[in-house]
DNA sequence: ACCTGAACACCGTTCAAGT
DNA sequence: ACCTGAACACCGTTCAAGT
């Protein structure tokens, strides 16, 4: 075990930062205030001088995160029209999660909201608002993407996130008494392709299509209520 | 503190139900192997002859709470359409969370999937499979519905759960400086309700929004696939 | 076969004390 | 102002031992 021995004095910042470098490297459950303070050169209840509780780290590892997010969202040039526009920034912030795959877990054990994705927020309804959008189909937009708007999606198989191996044609067979249509279904889309490194689930393609699917659904929303002209 | 003195046995069934009956009463982090153990009347130890460790209890009380769905379907008249009958399915599911709020952080945390949930997709399955969706199809679906195939939706703001206070007029006048356009959606959309106990948030109705949203686009697509009839 | 007691290796957190 | 040492109240889990 490498501890660092910093010269640096301790802060708020440097504390948060070094959070987010463990769950990098040795993932989120890692990461207890002892080890923190053991990375830091410090010892864990000198943290408690700078952050109130762990909570808090969390809180904060959240919002570096978030700020990671918007940084790349700056260094884009969004198109005008308001879905092109959305998706651009909601596929960039998808890429800053596949960097951090413990995050998603973090954020939606959040309570207390960060600054830093509220203002990602914002920027999103920007968006939708310049694109002619009433605010009360703003405001359902959000609830209808929910993680999705930040960049992931909860998927309930598989949230390791890593790529599902193909089931086997035992393993079909097997499943084919109980769960006949689940069985029906694996069989014809789970072809293991040996030429992919991915697994038989495409994740960047399942994302997009589940986004455009809302986003397009949105957007018919929004122009059919644009013909109608009541609000 | 009331601990219960049973004079049954043990038996990793009675230790699932119980761990669900904990999580109700006093919320899942209150859940450890010692408070289990003293709520059936016996040392946190013995718990580990029925149940490997406490992963395991987790898995299997997700599996208990995907049986009660499974009932709870089981006892409904599904419409023929395959839009509305897995609407109906899903609304029926989401009435389980509701009674155990704390369920989908345990559902999003499980990395085994459980035969229950399983069963669930299988019935869901089938029902589009019926309705003439083609195998790809469906298994998009799955994907673009997520966690709300299940019945509940990752919320990132108020993960709690709980109605969302109203923000105050100093709140936005406030936020309007560095959020402008979260302000001013909130400003039109966010109106104190004073006769309802809802917040301002109606979860019901963005949570049919956004199923009803997703839907219809994939109703959509299938019929257009229909037409085009090619696979 | 089923349950227990004692013990271990961890947690987060407090508080008085050091510089 | 910033950091530390000792201590407390918890965890999950093991293992040899009891019935």
């Amino acid at each position: 075990v490498e501890t660092s021995e910093p010269r640096v004095r301790l802060s708020r910042d440097l504390v948060l930062k070094t959070a987010v470098q463990i769950a990098d490297d040795t993932g989120i459950e890692s990461l207890t205030m002892r080890r923190l303070g053991e990375k830091l050169g410090a010892e864990a209840m000198s943290l408690y001088y700078h952050v109130a509780n762990k909570e808090q780290v969390l809180d904060g590892v959240a919002d570096v995160i978030a700020s990671e997010i918007n940084d790349t969202v700056a260094s884009l040039h969004l198109p005008a029209e308001w879905k092109a526009g959305a998706r651009k920034q909601i596929l960039a912030a998808r890429k800053v999660f596949l960097r951090h795959k413990w995050a998603p877990a973090v954020f939606v054990s959040r309570t207390n909201t960060s600054p830093e994705v509220m203002r990602y927020y914002d920027g999103l309804v920007g968006l939708m608002r310049n694109g002619g959008l009433s605010n009360d189909l703003i405001h359902h937009s959000l609830h209808a993407l929910g993680s999705r708007a930040l960049g992931f999606n909860q998927e309930l198989f598989d949230p390791g996130g890593g790529p599902a191996p193909a089931p086997t044609a035992e393993m079909l067979d097997q499943m084919a008494g109980t769960l006949p249509h689940l069985a029906g279904m694996l069989r014809e889309v789970a072809h293991d392709d040996p030429e992919s490194t991915l697994g038989w689930c495409d994740d960047q393609y399942e994302f997009e299509f589940g986004l455009d699917l809302i986003l397009d659904g949105l957007d018919r929303l929004a122009e059919s209520g644009e013909r109608a002209d009541l609000d």
